[in-house]
DNA sequence: TGTACATCAGTGAACGCGCGTTCACTGATGTAC
DNA sequence: TGTACATCAGTGAACGCGCGTTCACTGATGTAC
């Protein structure tokens, strides 16, 4: 979207060398799942959009498919960082136990704050059912470089750390929260819950987390 | 699937005139969405499997969307006879809180069900977001006449009878159990969950039951 | 500082594919007489 | 009971589309001398 013209007027080079294109693709990649999620990442309209020959993005990617697990890499690191700006927002000296709690809630605060803000991004992110579990790829991390499902984990960590969870509990709350979370932000996004506001949104969100924390 | 050859010999007809081919257009829609999904429901790939020329679909659907459509709304039948079934196996002699509470509970239970045993058929009735809450269309319901949102409903409102659950909880009950139940199914299909046994499932998935019980 | 040259980034043209959909049609059927 | 005929279910051929991918190539660039 940024620095891309209309599908007309592509975008005209000065120099034969482009400089950058496999950083180029990947780019236009992310501005068209984000846009229109998984099935957008068309790789005729990634070169359309860069303004470069559709076949010469075969020379930074074997196939589509090696295009499109870039562009996911980059929406699960996108939504690490979701994370990573809740987390960031907790400055209060809480004792150790309310601030475990807390974690946990801004680990599921950003997943759905990165659900509702960047949909195709989100739907790009779950959209091949790839282990991202033990993933150490830097590229699915944030800042931190910790991927989302690490950084739920650590999360959880601290709750044991502050005796809130206990060590037996530990082993399924993963997927305990994280489906209760995932669930709420399928449904918001194209599911019956698409006509929510923002404010019931966020009103049913944090009675779910609420919920989570009592269930665990 | 079940009357269906390979696509090398399709189906020969002994007579010109089909007899109920808009029924067996649906019919290999449904059999394509159980193995593929909502995508896999082609309209070539349907008349090829009834023995038909590709524009004969035409007398009967206006398109290739209100083919998806019809097989949708079978989707959503199917899903609401999978919770009848378990709402069909509770006959224990309760006290009228415990039977609202087993209602909810396999309502539940059928939905997970059904997302694990009809993958395609699930993915495929969540695949567009139409309204289903309001809906009368008996083509989205089961036997009882209540299509899959209807069947949450009248168990959410078996609970207010019940006293178990307050007026004022009730209204966004729905989408709370919605979602939680919603997450943890399509986690398992194709998310961090699709390596979990039936077992670990149903153990995850009753413990999502107990939750949303409390949680209300 | 100037020239020859190897490198390899990006090109141009073409391919086969399967799709949804439209057109004018054919010919089996059931009905009216 | 037999024939003429209108109906309309299904046909056959074709369309344009955009896709992913392959091929042999060109020509700008940076480097070695």
């Amino acid at each position: 979207m940024t620095t891309v013209k209309t599908n007309k007027t592509p975008i005209t080079r000065s120099t034969y060398r482009h400089g950058d294109l496999k950083r180029a693709l990947l780019e236009a990649g992310i501005a068209l799942a984000r846009d229109g999620g998984p099935d957008a990442i068309v790789l005729r309209e990634v070169t359309r959009r860069v303004g470069v020959a559709p076949n010469a993005a075969y020379r930074y990617y074997e196939n589509r498919q090696q295009l499109l697990e870039a562009v996911r890499a980059a929406s699960l690191s996108a939504l690490a960082v979701f994370m990573e700006n809740e987390l960031a927002k907790l400055r209060g000296e809480k004792n150790s136990a309310d601030l475990a709690r807390a974690n946990l809630r801004a680990v599921g605060t950003g997943y759905l704050r990165f659900a509702v803000k960047e949909t195709g991004l989100f739907r790009t992110a779950f959209a091949t059912s790839d282990e991202v579990e033990g993933d150490a790829d830097p590229a699915k991390a944030g800042k931190s470089g910790l991927n989302p499902f690490q950084l739920l984990g650590a999360a959880l960590d601290k709750l044991v750390d502050a005796d809130v969870l206990t060590a037996d509990r530990r082993m399924s709350a993963e997927y305990f929260a994280w489906a209760t979370v995932h669930g709420l932000a399928v449904l918001a996004i194209d599911g019956p819950l698409r006509n929510l506001n923002q404010k019931q949104f966020d009103e049913l969100g944090q009675r779910l987390l609420d919920m989570v924390e009592k269930g665990l």
